[in-house]
RNA sequence: UGAGUCGGCCGUGCGGUCGCGCAUAUUUUGUAUGUGAGGAAAGUCCGAGCUUUACAGGGCAGGAUAACAGCUAACGGCUGCCGGGGGUGACCCCAGGGAGAGUGCAACAGAGAUAUACCGCCGCGUGUAUUGCGGUAAGGGUGGAAAGGCGAGGUAAGAGCUCACCGCGCCCAUAGGUAACUAUGAGCGCCUGUAAACCCUAUCCAAAGCAACGCUGACAGUGGCAAUACGCUUGCCCGGCGUGCCACGAAAUGCGGCUUGAGCGCACGGGUGACCGUGCCCCCAGAUAGAUGACCGUACACGACAGAACUCGGCUUAUAGGCCGGCUCACAAC
RNA sequence: GCAGAGUUGUCCGAGUGGUCGAAGGUGCAGCACUCGAAAUGCUGUGUCGGUGACGAGCCGACCUAGGGUUCGAAUCCCUAACUCUGCG
């Protein structure tokens, strides 16, 4: 994932929230929308609900982590937002990577 | 051995694979090599550096601190010491100047709260149910606090009214100490508490903060007021200065500031100590939506609190567990 | 990152160091009014702990938490926690 590939500004997040499809898990909530860039971007949202400076960064890592592994099988084109949750602190980045194919599997995002 | 007290240190380690930030090298957008969070990075409670604005000069207002001596770039921090309080002790705690400069406040209760007379006691007059005048502050009760404490003399009854002893304060002398202060003696006084109430005394303080600020590039309108006026100049005033000024809207970044510094480690010397001096060695994050994750092996105590954002010195708060040292008390043995 | 404000009963909120568990409104309960309701009027009403009987009554604590000053703290001072606002 390249630094030019991630989401920055508020108004790309906010046409994700109210124009993107939705998916939720315990530990985050996926959000995605066909993107004009014909790449593959990702923003993430770790909120102060889920606590202190320590478990956001935690949060985000592994969440990169997760969507890394999943990079090379996942179709161009889409913008995507992935929102903590607190159940995702109390788990390794290898589970959040098995869920976050699932999810994508069943949304047809793959390639197959 | 048990209990306690004070101080210091560590904060999972090692190896391998993939991935991330920065720097360097080579090359050309890949690859190597090096390096990569803390004791609190936190809270923003103090103090500085640095930057911009302001500043002829002066005064008022406002804020901070508070025994004494030192350390320090500076401090409300630290060290030593003095005084007070707690503990058998090691040791711990203290916003610890001034109430004898002035003003204010002290609810309720109580007769009375900085001054007094309810019940009492005593004297005189009337007079014998009692009441009036005067003296007094020993006894009673109230309260956080009631006019230093206790005894003797004294008196109509009493009272520091007088005296002895004791307590406290001010001031003087002598001795010790750099000093705060301590000890002893003489004199004078004892009229409460509160200054984290106003205040007085001494010392210090211009304001804002890296979202400061500088550079490059781009864009550029609307409205209001105006010479008897408007504006700037620290919060205000004196004083001084200028002639167009003010408000709103729009806007997006990029680069610098950005890490070599009151720096870390070791040795020696000085000092009771905080700390200081000299020599040698080292370079140890610098991101800009914000870099440390995943997997495997292995060891154990199975890993707490927690993430740099301009940089330092402190304070305060959070913290699983472990290690080391000094000292005190009790018991036992020698 | 920096600067500032606040925290009081179910909720909104007032509150000079003392007469304060604490005004007022709201909510809830009861009564009156009405055929019935709404509106209006009147009355009552905080939480926890102890005693008591799960009631009445009595006592104690509680104004975010912990210390301090004071005879006495919602109020004054310090520290912490939480909430909110502003600054490109």
């Amino acid at each position: 994932m390249k630094r030019e590939d991630k989401l920055k500004q508020n108004w790309e997040f906010r046409r994700l929230y109210s124009r993107g499809k939705c998916i939720a898990t315990p530990a985050f909530v996926l959000y995605f929308i066909k993107g004009k860039s014909g790449r593959v971007r990702l923003g993430i949202t770790a909120g102060k609900k889920i606590g202190c400076a320590v478990k956001r960064n935690r949060a985000k890592r592994v969440i990169t982590a997760a969507f890394d592994a999943c990079l090379p099988e996942i179709k161009t084109g889409y913008d995507f937002c992935v929102v903590a949750r607190g159940r995702i602190l109390s788990l390794t980045s290898t589970q959040v990577k098995n869920m976050l194919s699932e999810k994508l599997l069943e949304n047809g995002l793959k390639i197959l």
